[in-house]
RNA sequence: GGGCGUAUAGCUCAGCUUGGUUAGAGCGCUUCCCUGAUAAGGAAGAGGCCGGUGGUUCAAGUCCACCUAUGCCCA
């Protein structure tokens, strides 16, 4: 027996109690355990950043992660889940310098890196504790217990072996080089970081006349200046050298007010707005060497000062010459370097200048810029200041502008193996596609190489010992660390400071060795994690290889330059082939009006509390079928709302209908049913459409599409609820064991298919209905299997009779409603025409006359041609096939065509012949046309692309009286539901009139009013109303007064 | 400046892969209808130069090019 099921549903009271029972009966664990030996599927979790508390962002990525691995699981494989903390790093550090009220590296040192440490651990732990209830509240089915910590020392160990087969390969290596750089944070950083933070800022744009001092050049054109473009100010004071485009061409001027100055003969326009006159015209080439007096001589730089040739100088913007200072540009180093130039640098590793140089000295980089800008100006070699705004990377935590600086760093040589991660991606399928080519392919193509290392404390330990003659020796586990030192020091915690005090004798030369003081990056751990969270190559050997590489994962779209490609980097560097095959890469989550959540704008949306008012499900539903995955999504809760109002509940109703009826029928699933090709036309239909719901959607979420597996979804279970039980409902109150068991069947595959989706609702629904009647189902929806497809039960011909029937139906309410005809007065007979209505059964045109309240509906060709109107059009999309550029002619013959005699002769020959102009004679079959059949005046007519109904308006005083009859069932049955009582009770009703065609109406249909309203005395009354007739019965525009009781 | 998306009703979005002459849904609004599961359902109405221009084609919301706006990513 069903249990009930209320029709009011508290949905997150309803998921508390979903959740308790998964973990009292171990649900998660049993359906990993029960696919043991079942063909594997491989997921890999992103870890999160166990910093501040999670987001509704970090709901979406989970739903997704969620919902393949539980669909794949119905499908038969088996699909391990283990969850993962990224424990490391930069933000890690900063909240706690944060808390501590640091403001740099020195203050850490002061409070010392151990307990410094420490607290970054204690804070992780902290952190994870938010994330892990999140993931528990939303139904995410993630292995916590067993998950990966880029912080525990065997993960670290497996870090350094795979930073050791790189280092082995020759692709790990120190180098000098201009990065960008947070002074603040007082380190490096990598290209993904970079990507993380560019943040909107204004800055000076400054053209600044350098004089030449060449006397040669000066003789021809005295007085003349080189004019330099720059939005750094600040770097002026390290000037070095003016690159020029070698190739292009410079012109010598003189402006209106007399001046002479060189700049690109391209930027001419752009820099003048008054008439110039050009002196002369060479190329870049021409320039080279040609000495100039710096704008700012505090610092010594020797041997420098003249113009240089460079391939990358742009004449599009500026001046075409290049201010070069090599300390602050990649591009400027190489190329000052090319000329044997000084690289000299006079910020300090703070961002500060250093103190003893004038104007500037110890004053902030960024903040050097209004200063020089006064000098400049002061001094009359400004030409031109405008602020401009512009985008300019920041360190993606402390938001600190960044500082390109030469500075020596660690890089793993990724431009070696980039053509290799191109194949690699090659093999990759991204979702959606465009990534693939587009934002990532993009960005492989620009690889450079990874700056690794950090100059900082909380995260894993360059594993690099040094040797004071420089040796480098990199060390693959504590083991190794111990055998090379000669002491154990296994027990040791691998971060430092601990194990910045093991040294060893140096295997090249025997010297003590220590440490090189740089942690790493920690989107290398992250990176590394499809060995690292199994401990791999120290143990677990086994499940390493079976896991590898991942079918799925998924992250948002930010990750494209920061997970996936660090994933797939490690990958390919330590094993040559990428971790994954499949990725899903997300839009992002906006708030209701289309911005970004931001603490700042007030707007978040705090997971645990939507998910509380709305319920998981709904919040779930939303992520996965609303809008496109993979586009910029807003979220409100409006539009969560509607999701639970539009889909959840319509499901709930339905299910809770079908065990209202089945217990008041005691009916049980495993009573004996007709054979689904033995039930009325539909039921087949309806077993039809789930059948081919459970395909449909299969083969969505194959494709990762959940949009569309979503609508397939919404779709059936409107239809179901709209029309299926709608229809049907008279013989649910009948208990018809063929309607019960097909609704029974049509949910269970329902259930099942959206049972990745809402985990919840439905595990409720199969414990409610299935589980309740079938001893061997299993104890949990999300231990059974995706339901099975029986072929037999498709019918596609029945699916588009019966979306006919519905059109149809359409029509007929659209003509009703223009008639003012109300649907409760039947009305004797209609007439239909439409392609495919011949060849209709009965049965499915019985549902077309039901459902109009029409005793009998026929075809209008049957009804006499009389009062028919035909319209005939041609149907361009098969006559375009046909005729090409000739199908207007042929159209244009169509339309002069009187419709009636060309329809007659089509319906007799089945085909006929036009003469059209310019082609001759033209063979038409009723495919090439679309007809339009209607009745004409008198009746009630819709008509829509070919298919028309009339209804037949006439209101004989039979109609009338079955109206009535229907008028007076439908007044007590809604006193009956206004006044409380059950839908099984039984009533008795009184009534008295004095109007002929009620008494008479009252002899013809009282039997049926009887049964309609469950009542089982029909009293008319005389005189005083009995006791019993309690509550009075409004009937309006009908004379008649009524009152029901209770039995 | 470059790359990749996006642009359809007041709002949120489908449709575009595979071109077919009347472009859909939900929410909201107006007026009706139906209702013995439903916080539902249905009909009609108001509301669309399918961002713009040009091209391909017998035919373009759909394919192509350019432009504009906007988002993300990068320089």
């Amino acid at each position: 027996m069903y249990r009930p099921v209320p029709a009011q549903v508290d949905l997150p009271a309803l998921e508390h109690e979903v959740l308790a029972m998964w973990e009292r009966e171990g649900v998660f664990a049993a359906s990993v355990a029960q696919s043991q030996g079942k063909p594997p599927w491989v997921f890999y979790e992103g870890p999160p950043t166990a910093n501040g508390t999670p987001g509704t962002h970090h709901v979406e990525a989970r739903v997704f992660k969620d919902v393949f691995p539980r669909y794949r699981t119905m499908k038969g494989f088996h699909v391990p889940r283990q969850a993962g903390w990224d424990c490391h790093g930069l933000p890690v550090e900063l909240f706690v310098e944060r808390e501590l009220g640091f403001t740099g590296k020195q203050d850490i040192e002061a409070y010392g890196v151990a307990e410094f440490n420490s607290r970054c651990r204690e804070s992780v732990l902290r952190h994870v504790d938010e994330f892990t209830e999140m993931t528990r509240r939303m139904g995410y089915w993630v292995d916590t217990d067993a998950a990966y910590w880029t912080m525990d020392p065997e993960y670290i160990q497996s870090v350094w072996w795979s930073l050791k087969q790189i280092f082995d390969k020759g692709l790990l290596v120190q180098d000098h080089r201009v990065a960008p750089y947070c002074p603040r944070c007082g380190t490096g950083l990598s290209d993904h970081e970079l990507a993380q933070g560019y943040e909107s800022v204004i800055d000076p744009s400054v053209y600044v006349r350098f004089p030449v001092t060449n006397a040669e050049f000066l003789e021809r054109y005295p007085g003349a200046a080189f004019l330099v473009w720059t939005t750094t100010p600040w770097t002026l004071v390290a000037n070095t050298a003016i690159a020029a485009k070698p190739t292009a061409d410079y012109a010598v001027v003189k402006t209106a007010a007399g001046e002479t100055l060189v700049v690109g003969t391209a930027l001419l326009e752009q820099i003048f707005e008054e008439p110039i006159t050009v002196l002369a015209t060479m190329t870049g080439t021409e320039l080279e060497n040609l000495t100039y007096q710096r704008p700012f001589d505090y610092v010594e730089i020797p041997d420098a000062h003249y113009v240089v040739l460079a391939d990358y100088v742009t004449t599009e913007d500026g001046t075409g010459l290049v201010h070069q200072a090599p300390a602050f540009g990649a591009e400027d180093l190489i190329t000052c370097r090319a000329y044997g130039l000084p690289v000299v640098n006079p910020v300090m590793p703070d961002g500060h200048f250093a103190p003893a140089i004038p104007v500037v000295g110890g004053e902030f980089f960024k903040k050097a810029d209004a200063g020089l800008i006064r000098t400049l100006k002061a001094s009359g070699l400004m030409f031109k200041h405008v602020d401009y705004e512009h985008s300019y990377p920041h360190c993606w935590r402390c938001h600190t502008p960044l500082i390109y600086y030469a500075q020596p760093s660690w890089y793993i040589k990724t431009t070696a193996i980039k053509d290799q991660l191109l194949a690699q991606n090659e093999q990759t399928n991204w979702f959606p596609t465009s990534i693939k080519w587009g934002r990532y392919g993009d960005w492989l193509n620009n690889n450079v190489d990874w700056a690794l290392s950090r100059n900082r404390y909380w995260g894993t330990p360059l594993p690099i010992w040094r040797c004071p003659d420089g040796h480098l020796t990199a060390v693959a586990s504590m083991a190794e660390l111990s055998e090379l030192a000669g002491k154990d020091v296994s027990s040791i915690d691998p971060h430092r400071p601990y194990v910045d005090d093991i040294t060893m004798p140096c295997p090249t030369c025997g010297l003590a060795a220590r440490r090189v003081p740089e942690v790493i990056d920690c989107w290398y751990d992250s990176g590394a994690m499809p060995f690292a969270a199994v401990g791999y190559p120290l143990q677990n050997a086994e499940t390493f290889r079976n896991q590898y590489p991942a079918d799925f994962i998924c992250e948002a779209i930010d990750q494209t330059r920061g997970w996936f490609y660090t994933l797939m980097a490690i990958g390919t560097l330590v094993f040559e082939e990428s971790s994954y095959k499949n990725v899903v890469c997300l839009g992002h989550i906006l708030d209701e009006d289309g911005r970004k959540m931001s603490k700042h704008l007030g707007n978040v949306l705090e997971p645990i509390g939507l998910m509380n008012e709305h319920g998981a499900d709904a919040l779930r539903w939303f992520m996965l079928a609303s809008g496109s995955p993979w586009q910029a999504r807003r979220v409100g809760h409006a539009a969560i709302g509607d999701v639970v109002r539009k889909t959840l509940l319509t499901y709930w109703n339905t299910v809770s209908f079908l065990s209202l009826y089945a217990r008041l029928s005691k009916w049980e699933p495993v009573d004996l049913a007709p054979a689904p090709s033995q039930r009325p036309v539909i039921d087949r239909w309806v077993l039809s459409e789930a059948n081919q719901l459970a395909r449909d959607v299969d083969a969505a979420l194959e494709k990762f599409d959940t949009q569309l597996a979503g609508r397939l979804l919404s779709t059936f279970i409107d239809n179901l609820s709209n029309w299926y039980v709608r229809r049907s409902r008279r013989r649910f109150w009948d208990g018809d064991p063929a309607a019960l068991a097909t609704l029974h069947e049509a949910l269970r595959t329902a259930t099942l298919c959206l049972a990745p989706f809402t985990p919840f609702i439905t595990e409720r629904v199969w414990q409610d209905l299935f589980r309740s009647t079938d001893p061997d189902a299993p104890k949990s929806v999300h231990l059974a299997s995706w339901p099975e497809v029986t072929a037999s039960e498709i019918d596609k011909r029945l699916g588009t009779d019966m979306a006919l029937v519905r059109r149809i139906v359409e029509l007929g309410r659209a003509a009703r409603a223009s008639s003012g005809v109300r649907t409760r007065q039947p009305l004797g007979r209609a007439l239909v025409s439409a392609p495919g209505w011949s060849e209709l059964s009965q049965q499915l045109r019985d549902q077309v006359c039901e459902e109009l309240n029409i005793s009998t509906v026929e075809s209008l060709d049957d009804g006499g041609s009389g009062f028919i109107e035909t319209t005939v059009k041609a149907n361009f999309r098969s006559l375009g096939q046909r005729f090409g550029n000739q199908t207007p002619a042929v159209a244009g013959a169509i339309g002069a065509e009187d419709p009636a005699a060309l329809l007659a002769a089509m319906r007799s020959a089945k085909s006929a012949t036009l003469l059209v102009v310019g082609i001759g004679e033209v063979n038409l079959t009723e495919a090439d046309l679309v007809i339009t059949e209607t009745a004409r005046a008198g009746w009630a007519v819709a008509a829509d692309a070919g298919e028309s109904i009339a209804l037949d308006l006439t209101i004989t005083d039979e109609l009338r009286r079955a109206g009535l009859a229907r008028e007076i069932v439908r007044a007590i049955q809604e006193t009956r539901k206004t006044s409380g009582l059950d839908v099984a009770d039984r009533i008795s009703v009184y009534w008295t009139s004095t109007d002929n065609d009620v008494l008479e109406a009252m002899t013809e249909h009282g039997d049926m009013i009887g049964a309609e309203v469950l009542a089982l005395h029909l009293n008319q009354v005389d005189g005083d109303w009995p006791e019993a007739a309690i509550t009075a019965v409004e009937v309006p525009e009908t004379k008649i007064e009524l009152r029901i009781g209770s039995v």
